[in-house]
DNA sequence: TTCAAATATGAGTTTCTGTTCAGTATGATG
DNA sequence: CATCATACTGAACAGAAACTCATATTTGAA
């Protein structure tokens, strides 16, 4: 029943699609405001398209649903924190440093722009986008740490649920204010302890520079 | 507005009196059984008296609201809890220990009662209760910690919410049934290690047993 | 300019949930 | 047993939110 318009079509967008699109941003970003603010259940339909300043019944011209605004923010949104955290890392060999790497990048992410740091927080992280995607890669890292003998922990799942929730629980904190300047790297540090790292060595490798985005 | 018939009355209570209990019993019962089901806000006051089998209205001879029921359940058993774990911890002296089997026996609690689990988990360890009482004596041993030269941390305050986040994560994954048996241990022993603990150390007093239940 | 298709509008409908309350049943008391 | 107090009941009301749809507006092409 979707619509579709295929986007390999020659022709340079109409304006009645970009129309749509337009609007469809706008609900998007209304969306993305409010559930960061006040968090997803109290946020209602008409408080979306009131922001988004269009009419309640547009919304529906769009999504059939609260959740899948939801669903499509977070697709957007992760896919786009993901490649940015990959071409952060594209010339780094080091596991360890992999590691440490994308918990500050998404700490960095966080701190940069709230909003999407509330939404992240606020919307649960068992939501199964999240699971899927980031876990799915921090699984990556600690597996090839484990490998390469670079990591020694006692059970990998265990390691990877308690390292996901350590970095929910400082980001909640950073969000709130709560933590002071080094914060990213401090954490960063904890994790790689955790994961095997000697004290002097995780301190060191958490304390690193952030490399810059490679090109794309 | 409240009624508090003093418990230091001498008569034996009345029959009445029983039967209040019990009805309020039997919507707390419900409530915990539900919020721990299907989280809190989908939960209705409906849903709960016709759980406790006891009509709509009775709820509010009870409780003003659902919020009330929630606090009220979370003071119940979260002061329980960790009289609970006072007794455990009553004759050790190495903060280390202390750490560890706090977390192993809040673990061990939510392993046993998966419905105060899922309560535990689901209802957002920001809830101000849980955050009061748990972190406040979570921090508490941390800095005696680190006051003892026992921890080395780059930063208390990341420290704390990374193990409490940590410990959060690991109990969610615990009550989905994705850990296998010596979870407990190696989840205290990751927390060790990011307090500093070396890791020959840390993974001997994860796996120490955990103490009984000293004598109230 | 004209008209059909696409998009936007918002008042009206339905559903659900919280809350009240007048009436009923049960227990306590003398 | 008679009387009062306490606890229980569920129908009825109110408010809020989701969702629909007939109507109006804008767009794109003949």
């Amino acid at each position: 029943m979707h619509h579709h318009r295929m986007t390999t079509d020659e022709h340079p967008p109409t304006r009645n699609q970009r129309r749509r699109a337009e609007t469809r941003a706008r609900l998007l970003a209304a969306a993305r405001k409010l559930f960061a603010a006040q968090g997803f259940e109290p946020t209602t339909i008409r408080d979306i398209a009131g922001d988004a300043d269009t009419a309640l019944g547009s919304f529906y011209n769009y999504f059939r649903t609260k959740d899948e605004v939801l669903a499509a923010l977070m697709e957007e949104t992760l896919a786009e924190q993901l490649t940015l955290l990959e071409r952060r890392r594209r010339h780094v060999d080091d596991v360890a440093e992999c590691v440490s790497i994308a918990h500050r990048h998404l700490l960095a992410a966080v701190n940069e722009d709230n909003e999407w740091g509330w939404l992240l927080v606020r919307l649960d992280v068992t939501h199964e986008i999240i699971e899927h995607v980031f876990m799915a890669s921090a699984m990556g890292d600690l597996r090839k740490g484990i490998e390469a003998g670079r990591f020694d922990v006692a059970n990998p799942d265990v390691a990877l649920q308690a390292s996901g929730g350590a970095l929910h629980g400082v980001m909640h904190a950073a969000l709130r204010g709560l933590l002071s300047a080094d914060y990213d790297s401090a954490h960063a540090e904890g994790i790689l302890r955790s994961f095997g790292i000697a004290q002097a060595e995780a301190r060191e490798i958490a304390r690193r520079p952030l490399p810059e985005l490679s090109s794309p």
